[in-house]
DNA sequence: TCCGTTCTGTGATGGCGGTCACTTCGGCAA
DNA sequence: TTGCCGAAGTGACCGCCATCACAGAACGGA
């Protein structure tokens, strides 16, 4: 793992400090309320926001009205770069889970600082890469595990992102997430992360303290995980 | 659609024509038949690929032994990319399709180029962008969509990749893809994309002449395929 | 042209997991 | 405490789609 300015938030989705707070430097705030929407699937939108404070969560959404999480974005993390570099329409939507404070950065304002520092490119292709490895395994996750797999990549993919070592290999998500954003993370219904979670809880692979699902055994969920 | 040197390659997994030229000036080419196997997932690798000619499938294989294609990539395209930019493992398997030339660019030539010209990052950027987007359409098709819709979806990704157009909205798929193929993709059974195809066949809106698919009627796939 | 091999078509069957309908729990405010 | 409301637990049912098992078709050598 990989140095960060302070623990918690995923090397995933942050670009290296220095570049990040300069490229930031005058963005323009702006600030959601839990359950606020920032941007829908297929709005318009050229520019990206880098999380301050706060969770946001990135869905899709079908016509019937179900949704699936792509991810959860905490502090650190950059939004909504696709539409900044290509133009196109937003791919996917975002809303904050809990209130929140991001900083908007406008495409111009991208591509004048990206002219005087063509270095922000290199970052935004580890940034892009290390995203196509993720979709690419959930793809895999989807395609070849049976739903208690599933669970076990969502989960370990939670403890990457908001994880925080207790010792004796035990992994607290230090994020209030409930069993149907697990659902919808994992794609499946929120019924039967219920009973999968129990039976883990009952042969001691997880656990819950205060309102936080904790991993006591990430061996051997990863076990589960395995294809 | 951007212009390309010749008609057919998506533009989705090409760099702008001069750079390509110069960047894989001096790669070193490397041929594969039918069947031959690139590189697997987690093998080390450090390098991309140019297709030169021939056609190439991604897929990521479960332990069981069943796989799912991510994508073909004919002339024109890059492969091996995230490895290039990251160091870490193949994400992905890619295997030839059938008789195959490639340029192999390794890490240090790239890294090499960029220093000389930094504009290879914007594309990369604009590759992988693309790419993004491709994924999350799939992720999105296989929770959302039933079955009949993800075929609709995956043909339809085919004939941006391969289609030509035939006059009147007939779209050929100007590759060699059997059913098997089509059902890797969309994560679905064999017999399954049989039975819709057949369905599709009564109701004119595919077709299938010499051994290639036609879509008769892209619009009412478009709308199968709809959310 | 003949034969083998690989693709394609189609029915029968069964199971995983989604949906429905509740009940129970837990947190919080009055 | 009490009551409320959203989250979590649990059983019953049932439908979609994978799987199995073949029968044809098609293709490409020899």
């Amino acid at each position: 793992m990989a140095t960060s300015t302070r623990p918690g938030p995923s090397l995933l989705s942050a670009l290296p400090g220095s570049l990040a707070t300069d490229l930031f430097a005058d963005a323009k705030p702006v600030r959601l309320r839990a359950e606020e929407v920032l941007f829908i699937a297929s709005d318009p939108g050229d520019g990206c926001y880098r999380v301050e404070e706060g969770l946001l969560k990135v869905t899709m959404v079908s016509r019937a009205g179900s949704e699936r999480i792509l991810a959860f974005f905490g502090p650190g993390a950059i939004v909504g770069e696709l539409s900044m570099i290509d133009g196109l329409p937003r791919s996917a939507s975002v809303v904050a889970v809990r209130d929140a404070a991001l900083s908007f950065l406008s495409r111009p304002a991208f591509e004048a600082f990206a002219k005087k520092h063509p270095e922000v490119y290199k970052s935004l292709v580890a940034l892009l890469a290390a995203r196509l490895r993720e979709t690419d395994t959930v793809v895999a996750a989807g395609s070849f595990l049976p739903l208690k797999g599933r669970v076990a990549s969502t989960l370990l993919e939670l403890a990457e992102n908001f994880g925080q070592d207790v010792g004796a290999g035990r992994v607290v998500i230090r994020q209030k997430i409930g069993q149907s954003d697990i659902a919808a993370m994992a794609g499946i219904a929120r019924e039967n992360v219920s009973r999968i979670l129990n039976d883990w809880k009952r042969r001691k692979l997880v656990s819950r303290l205060s309102g936080y699902y904790c991993l006591e055994n990430k061996a051997q969920l990863e076990h589960e995980a395995e294809l």
